[in-house]
This record gives C-alpha cells, structure tokens and sequence, in this order.
DNA sequence: CCTACCGATCGGTAGG
DNA sequence: CCTACCGATCGGTAGG
C-alpha cells in the first residue's frame, strides 16, 4: 500500500501484528494466479481503504470491496476474519508505511538542520502520506477510529505515539527556542489538526500545491522570531471577550434535554431580524 | 436544540428551510402528550444527533432512534421522510443556533474592541458550540458530511458560510495587523482545523478548560507583536527540508496501485531495522 | 403516531 | 478462493 515499498518477499503475513494473521497462503502450490504471496490480500486492503474513505466503514459493503479485487462475495473472509479485522490492517499498514518515509525523511536530513526545517520536513512528509493518490489509509485511520473495536485501538495507538515522538522533539525545541504561541503538547494536537483539516478544504489544484501548504502551516504556528514574553503567559485578570461569551451563554441557555427553552432572556430579542 | 432558545410559539415548521416540513402536526388537536406542537420532532432531532455523533449515521439505526425517543420503530417517518432529512434537519438547526449564540456574542462585545478579542470571543463561542453537553449538532454536521445528499449540500453550505463571515473580518484585519503567520482564508481554515479537530483529543477536565484552550489556540495562531515581514513570504529559492521529502518519496515510492512496490531504494535498507 | 409488514441487503459461514 | 446459503437487520410503507 502507500507508496512505500516493502522489502521483497517479505510477506504482510509475518509482519509484527498478531492482530491480523491470515491463514498462511500456502505460497507456492496451487495455480500461481498473481504473484502467489499476499498480494491478493493485499489488493483488498488497497480496495477497501479506497472505498472507506470515499463512503465511510459502515456504508461500504464486502461486496463493494471483493467486487473491486475481483472476488465473489465471500472472498474477503478467507483473508480476514471480519469486516473489522480488514479496517485494522488498512490502519496499521497505513501507519507503518507512514512511518517508514517519514523516518526515510529523517534519515535523509542534515544533522544541524534548524528545529523549525525538521519540522516543516515532518509536515511535508505528512501531508503526502494524507494526499498521495492511493494513500488512503492514513485518512482512513484517523476517521473510522470509532470503528476499532477497543481491544484493538492499542496496537494502533501505539504506532501513532511512535510517529509522533520526532514531532514531540521538535516542536520541543521549538517552544525553548520561544518560537510557539503556545506549549509544544498543544502545538502538536493543533498542527495535526490543521492538517488532518486539511483534507476537508484543501484542493491541491492551481497555485496551492501541498509544499506550499506545508510552508502555510508552519508559517501559521511557529514564528521566525521568539515571540514577546511580555503577557504571553496566561492572563489571571478577566479576559474580556471571554466573559462575555460565557455570560452570553449563561442568560441564553439551559443544559437543554429534550424541549426548546422557554426563551425570555435578551439575547433572543437581538436574534428575531433573521427571523 | 442546542443551549439556544427560539422564540416561544415559533413552530420549527415555519422555518426558512424548505427542505424539511414535516406534516405539519395539526397542533391543539388530539391528545396533548407532551407540548402538542413540534416537540416530538425536536426530540427526535435531539437524540438522533446523540446517536449519529457517538455511533455515525450509518451505523444508527432509525429503531435506536425510535427508541431512544419512546417511539415505534415506524414513527420517526411521520415526522420525517427518510434518515437522511433527520440528518439535514440536525445540521440546519446546529447552524442555526451557532449562528444565533455567535451574533448574541457579537452584539454584546463593546464596539472599540480589538480584531483579536473579537476573534477570541468567536473562538471560544464556538468551542461551546461544540462542547458544551447537549451540542452533538454541530459535530455531527462536520462528521457526516458526506452523508447529506449532494441536492441538499447548498442549503447548509449557504448557513456555514454566514457563520464564517465575522471570522473573515476579524481575521482579515488581522492580517492586515501582521499577526498572522499566513493569510487570513487560510488561518480561518487552519483555525477551524484546529477547533474541530479539538474533539479528538482535547478532555475539558482538569486545568485545560475550555477557555483556556481557546485562549491557547489564538496564542498559537494570533501573534501579540506584528511578525518580522523579512522572509515572510514564499521563499523562491529552494527550501532544504522540501526537497529532502520530495526527493525521498521519488526515490521511494511508486504511485501505487495494487501491487507492493519492489523496493530497490535505499529508502528502504535505513528502515530495516524495525523488521 | 401505532401495527404489521415487506423487500432488500448485509456480514458471515459451510463445504468444497 | 468459489458456491450457495442463512439469519438478522434495516429503511421504509400501508392503513388505520
């Protein structure tokens, strides 16, 4: 899958996941259809991947996915033991392959590269794992987490914490360096977001390619020059904008359960042009 | 729905859209259950959105929502024609009642405030919008996207954009301000990325609360101190780190299609180790 | 808004 | 990996 390759001969089927072990093909006996090893499996995570992010886990049918390798219907489960179990090896191929280039990447980069260059190679090489056409397991991964069973989101979670360590690092130093507007642990929450946002607005057509996002995003959340210490920190007096929202809030609304409110408060009346 | 009221007597039935009358309820006639008006269809509304934001949209069913609301598992299609107009239904009152609790904020804030405080304001008004118990509109609006047919995209793309405006001003002069890293179409985006993807990982427990976080995301985003506007903009010549990643992944990867790529590179041999 | 129900589909399996 | 199939469920409807 990905665009990554895999060391040849090295069959999916010994890889370091216990999860997913499929019956152990047999290779070499029998008609030698395609290449004899895994790649039958194989071309149904690529499938499935493809139609779970087009339609969502729940609304792509088996059928959909052993149609699209060639399969009869019953196909698929004599690679996977369940629907699930097929989501699960899209997630965790997904995050291998990702970790595989991104520690291609690092490997490749100078030793006194600037945190802020390692960081935006990290955010490069993030971006074409979401956006590389066929790369589709990565999408896949962070919008069917609720799919995963619990017993399996660990195996998961770990490889997530492992690709995120040299994201940690950097953004570390970053944050010595007074580079970010905030603390280096809700910088990395908040630049996966915008990149993993990214792939509801972004269209890589025309001007904005992808290395272009890539500079956007990191122009966005780390500065060129140490920001002012100053009020940096976080104010004890009252923030203003905030209390007002809250107190908005407060005249405005119930917990709401079932019925609308009664509505008496003011803020209602400053709402009835639209109306 | 949501923490914001409407105005009493207003029959959700009279609404701007179209796309959802239900039978129109002959209200005052029958049995007075519970209200006599709406309020059976409000309550679908509501606990389907629970449902759809904790389960997805396709893996509720219309029973569990029947259910939840003390139906027949046939009912819910007296008030709505199918799941999916449930689902619009959701997203336009979600929409609707951002906006209301974003222009009640708007209108209380002083009028000589700063482009930022007025940007905080939205943000941690939103992050209630997303946040505050009772509120699975909005999210779900955002997570099952893909689930509102294409005809009645427009009718909720046409809320969302109202709602974005006062964050393109604000924004706007922000830029203008030089506090932005980026321009403001793409900080509105990265921010909205950033707010959204706050439902994955961020937990309101503890010290982290919710103004806090929004106080944190416009830290990250908004500089205090305008930006040096030395190499600011797009750097002409080649970026290092760039380059790397992209060289690597030519190196490394094919476009993908079925087959494992024979991985000759030496992309591959610096990842052996993990095998 | 309930009763009773239908047609279609879906994940999964037995047995080869 | 195919054939043939099952049990369960699901969105939706007719008729009151």
């Amino acid at each position: 899958m990905m665009n990554w390759p895999r060391l040849k001969g090295m069959s999916t089927a010994q890889s370091l996941s216990p999860s997913e072990a499929p019956e152990i093909p047999k290779r070499g006996r029998g008609r030698p259809r395609k290449a004899g090893d895994g790649a039958s499996r194989q071309a149904l995570i690529v499938a499935a991947a493809k139609h779970f992010r087009r339609k969502g886990f729940d609304a792509t049918t088996t059928r959909d996915i052993a149609q699209a390798t060639g399969m009869q219907s019953g196909s698929p489960f004599y690679h996977f033991k369940s629907k699930n179990a097929l989501l699960v090896a899209i997630m965790e191929e997904g995050m291998r392959s990702a970790q595989r280039s991104q520690d291609a990447v690092l490997a490749a980069l100078p030793g006194d590269i600037t945190a802020r260059d390692r960081l935006a190679a990290l955010v490069l090489n993030h971006l074409y794992v979401l956006w590389l056409p066929g790369n589709d397991f990565v999408p896949v991964m962070h919008h069917e987490w609720r799919s995963v069973p619990p017993a399996q989101r660990k195996t998961i979670q770990v490889l997530k914490d492992a690709y995120e360590v040299p994201w940690r690092d950097a953004l570390a130093q970053l944050e010595d360096q007074g580079l970010l507007g905030t603390n280096a642990s809700l910088a990395r929450s908040m630049l996966f977001g915008v990149l993993h946002g990214s792939m509801t607005w972004f269209k890589p057509k025309g001007a904005l390619r992808l290395e272009q996002l890539a500079r956007e995003c990191l122009n966005a959340l780390v500065s060129e020059q140490p920001r002012t210490p100053g009020p940096a920190g976080l104010p004890p007096a009252a923030f203003d904008p905030e209390t007002v929202v809250r107190e908005a809030w407060r005249r405005g609304g119930r917990r709401n359960t079932d019925t609308p409110s009664p509505a008496t408060s003011p803020l209602v009346l400053s709402k009835q042009r639209a109306a």
